[in-house]
DNA sequence: GGGGATTCGGAAACCGGTGTCATCGTTTGC
DNA sequence: GCAAACGATGACACCGGTTTCCGAATCCCC
């Protein structure tokens, strides 16, 4: 019986290293795979565990290690389906490890977001965090983690670190194939709504746009590219001006769903159909872009994919370099784009 | 030079013990406000906190008080606005403590899934965990909470437990005021896309949707309900069959947004103009109602509020039941709901 | 078979807090 | 004036792991 723990006890090293009749250590050493241990101990122990349930003790880990078994997931984002479409991936690529997610959102216009930042890192002595953009972008802040000791994995837009440190998504490329997409379709006069100056994701998406423009050698002078700052509203005043535009645009791509949700409505207060009269491509693939009316053509981070690679680059990091770092976005054919009505190529 | 640490290390409450001249003990007493303490004592070890700015390391408490200050968000939901918004809430209610979120979703159809949740709380000795719809009509997961001693605090849209463990929308009356209305409005056939049997949320918006009906001593036979299961596509469906009804309804309620972005997709395969012919009210007040076109008249749970409330039962056990446990949604008229086009009222 | 290197395992300290209980000085009660 | 009660504080064990240090056992080689 005295071998007995107490119900409702979970057992701790102690009861697994009296049961097997070896020392903590031991066990200690078993549960960390160290390497120098005779294979005979080793099974014996395994069995015991095995045979408790055992499992260590998070906190008593984290206190002795000065650890924690915790990943952060900082995020300062307009869009809800992205951090949960995140979320979702990491903990996939962590269900079978003794980590936890912790999530924290930023405020990435308050002035005290390094220090907020600092004092958390510190105080819940975290593994490593994911940081998606747009707070990604931010250098100071990737600074403070290598500073502070603590892993980190950006994603974003652009080669914003080292590949050990950052999943990218080809945004450049990812619009460029949009644009190429429209231009088979037979558009030939595209407009672009581009991002807030500040987001690298804005600049990409806007290069990729001209790159593939002078590729196709068509014109995008000023009067085709507005801006917005990534709303709805933004996005309808910018497609109010490039409806405006003579001869009118036959498409529009806007850098994200959210303008052209703007820019569809836009249109429809024109009475201006799409997509008979008018093509649309958004980006992001958010819950809006398949459901608002017609369905609209966009493009689709593989977000899944990137979150599982951003979570195994932190949590072994020795591999992390084996891990893919560069991902390419899907376009999503959806109901938005047709051929331009007039003169179809 | 005794009295200083290496750089890069955080004072422990030894340090403080030390420099203030008393044990360690006191120290803790002045952390946890012991109430039976020297005043002289408490302001001279909390001038030494301040100066060496001391906080305690959630690690070791959590080791010696065998519960961590974390505080679990258990999901399984479609809505990620929602679970990003409630995750808002609770944040801004815990920022100035020591406590902080870590999320899980769980899958609920899974048949493991209270093993997993069980191993979760029992692994990560959490403080509590909130719950959100549909997961928190579960009462076998509430009922494991309270085997393992794990605070919780449920959200849902009926009275699954009592005041201390519950926050409550009360989407009956919230459903009663968006028929009446609709009904003020002049709409006299009315319909209803219902949602999944298996949700409280749905069977209550479907009571106060009849019971709205029979205060106005509307009808609303069989022929004017359809089924869906909260998804766009079934909205969709669902909205075809109520709209080949003769007479067709002038308006339909849905019980959730994307059903009733379902339902204005079928509409207008139909030709059926929203708002002239065909008014529409959702339900969730998602990202999608405000940005589809026309904008949807839907109802709006005060979630942030919700949220902090439940947070705060959470926390403070002792006041939860001062913390309000019943919110009532409120109705965001857009322009998805006109007076009917014939006969007005 | 002996000496030295290597491997293994145990005792004890440690991570940084909290709980239990004893102690000390003071006040109260009679 | 002395015992009892009480308030404030401290000594020490403990939470459940990891790490350090060291001694013992094994292995290798000559």
């Amino acid at each position: 019986m005295a071998g007995e723990r107490k119900r409702d006890q979970q057992p701790t090293i102690n009861d697994v290293a009296r049961i097997a009749g070896v020392s903590k250590k031991t066990v200690s050493r078993v549960i960390n795979r160290s390497p120098l241990l005779n294979k005979d101990t080793r099974e014996r122990v395994e069995s015991v565990i095995a045979r408790l349930a055992y499992v260590p003790n998070p906190q008593a880990r984290a206190l002795a290690l000065r650890r924690n078994f915790l990943i952060g997931l900082l995020h300062d984002n307009p869009n809800a389906q992205m951090v949960l479409s995140f979320q979702e991936g990491v903990l996939e690529a962590i269900r079978e490890t003794e980590f936890a997610l912790i999530v924290r959102p930023v405020d990435r216009h308050s002035p005290s977001m390094l220090d907020d930042v600092r004092t958390f890192l510190e105080r819940q002595r975290l593994f490593g965090v994911l940081i998606l953009p747009p707070i990604s972008e931010n250098d100071e802040l990737a600074e403070l983690c290598r500073e502070l000791g603590c892993g980190y994995v950006r994603m974003g837009s652009a080669k914003l670190d080292d590949d050990a440190h950052l999943v990218e998504s080809n945004d450049r490329q990812a619009v460029g194939n949009a644009i190429d997409y429209l231009v088979e379709q037979g558009h030939r006069r595209i407009a672009l709504i581009a991002g807030p100056d500040g987001f690298r994701s804005a600049q990409e998406r806007r290069k990729g746009f001209h790159e593939a423009m002078a590729r196709h050698q068509l014109d995008c002078g000023p009067e085709l590219v507005a801006q917005g700052n990534y709303t709805f509203e933004t996005g309808l005043a910018a497609a109010e001006r490039l409806l405006e535009v003579s001869p009118r645009p036959t498409a529009i791509f806007a850098s994200n769903d959210e303008m052209a949700a703007g820019a569809l409505h836009a249109a429809r207060q024109r009475e201006i159909d799409v997509p008979r009269d008018l093509s649309l491509v958004g980006f992001d693939d958010t819950a809006i872009a398949a459901h608002i009316w017609p369905p609209m053509t966009t493009v689709r981070w593989p977000i899944l994919s990137m979150a599982r690679s951003a979570a195994l680059k932190l949590i072994y990091p020795a591999e992390a370099e084996k891990q893919p770092s560069k991902f390419l976005s899907d376009l999503v054919r959806r109901a938005s784009v047709t051929s331009p009505s007039g003169k179809s190529g």
